[in-house]
DNA sequence: CTTTCGTTTGGACGAATGTCAAGATTTTCT
DNA sequence: AGAAAATCTTGACATTCGTCCAAACGAAAG
């Protein structure tokens, strides 16, 4: 039992379960600002309006607590992209909506991608996120994999490459263009939207 | 004057400087093994003959510190892709050649690339590093650009897309790649392989 | 040898961290 | 309302961190 309070009456709603996302929104918040490395649970608990003991009572250690947010993160990943691949009826079209939507993701919420790939990184050393970042990762990547599928069938035409590879390349350049967007960089949105528009044609037979 | 050590007499060698590598080597084997977080200055001293009083002697503060170490890491780079483009004399040997090669990187120092995309994902927060990591970021753009064009005249062709394109490729393969290679994925190196050699026709005319 | 200056040590400091527990407060149930 | 359970606060703890400093060391110059 890694929590303390695991073991009580279910009530009818689950407000523990609501507790836990809320003071894991938050810390998912803090850490968009700060990274990682530099939040500490005190800093989670002043976006909260509860105190850092708190914490200690829905999570068993700071390790349970990131992992919950990394999942969080994951959740409102795979909901915002379940919406499927949008509807053209063109290759081109399809490939130019894609682009578009990576680079008004990127626009969007370019600290939230900040943190992504800032705990991706945490990953390679902390064995303890490896898993539900690879988890992340493949749904990411199925998402890429069916605007592939997809712009090949309009096409007429297959995929060349793996899945895997795919991804790898959309995320390279979205990756590269959030770096430069985040050093100030003006063309970074546009590069990314054409980046990615051109890369489709690429992958196909 | 950043450190106070800096207005001694100059003698024959420059010691001081020697010193400086020497404790800047360390430090990135201290953080090539627990990432750029989890490593303090004792750490770092612990992989050293010294102890942790002296690096502030030869660095101002930890920023120094790691900001020189990542110029070093740089400095190794440049010297390690400045042999240049490998001498093939077909488009399917140089692809060969260039896909071998960055599996090889990988597998030889997994560790050092770990730190390197730590390091990356750090620089979006510490203002203080994005610079130096962006000159290391533009120097393996130009390393692989290279490649890229020279693919290109042996293909009797010519690029199409941008520097910054092809390496955010490139990249994102690579890095793919030693996400699943750490996590004990044994295609890893393989898929590096094929993905990177698959790519460059994907990217001329 | 003595002095001098660059180098190195080891300990100390204040601040910050993760963790924990005892008590106060609120909610829920009878 | 009163009792019991769940929730929350507060303060403390042992570490660890970056930083600083007084003293000791060592080699070269006088």
């Amino acid at each position: 039992m890694t929590s303390a309070a695991a073991a009580k009456r279910r009530p009818r709603v689950d407000k523990f379960e609501d507790r836990r996302r809320e003071l894991a929104d938050a810390a998912l918040v803090a850490m968009a600002d700060l990274g990682y490395a530099r939040t500490s649970l005190r800093t989670i608990a002043e976006h909260t309006k509860f105190s850092h003991g708190l914490l200690h009572y829905y999570f068993a250690d700071k390790v349970e607590l990131i992992t919950y947010c990394v999942q969080r993160y994951k959740a409102a990943c795979v909901k915002r992209y379940e919406s499927g691949v949008s509807e053209a009826s063109t290759p081109a079209e399809l490939a130019t909506a894609c682009g578009d939507g990576l680079a008004a993701a990127l626009e969007e919420a370019p600290l939230m991608h900040r943190l992504w790939y800032d705990l991706r990184a945490q990953s390679m050393f902390e064995e303890a996120f490896r898993g539900d970042v690879a988890e992340i990762d493949d749904s990411l990547q199925e998402m890429i994999w069916r605007n592939v599928c997809a712009y090949a069938e309009l096409a007429g035409a297959g995929p060349t490459c793996s899945p895997s590879d795919a991804y790898a390349m959309f995320d390279g350049l979205f990756q590269q263009a959030l770096l430069r967007h985040l050093a100030g960089a003006q063309g970074a949105l546009d590069d990314l939207r054409c980046g990615a528009r051109d890369l489709f044609p690429r992958l196909v037979s």
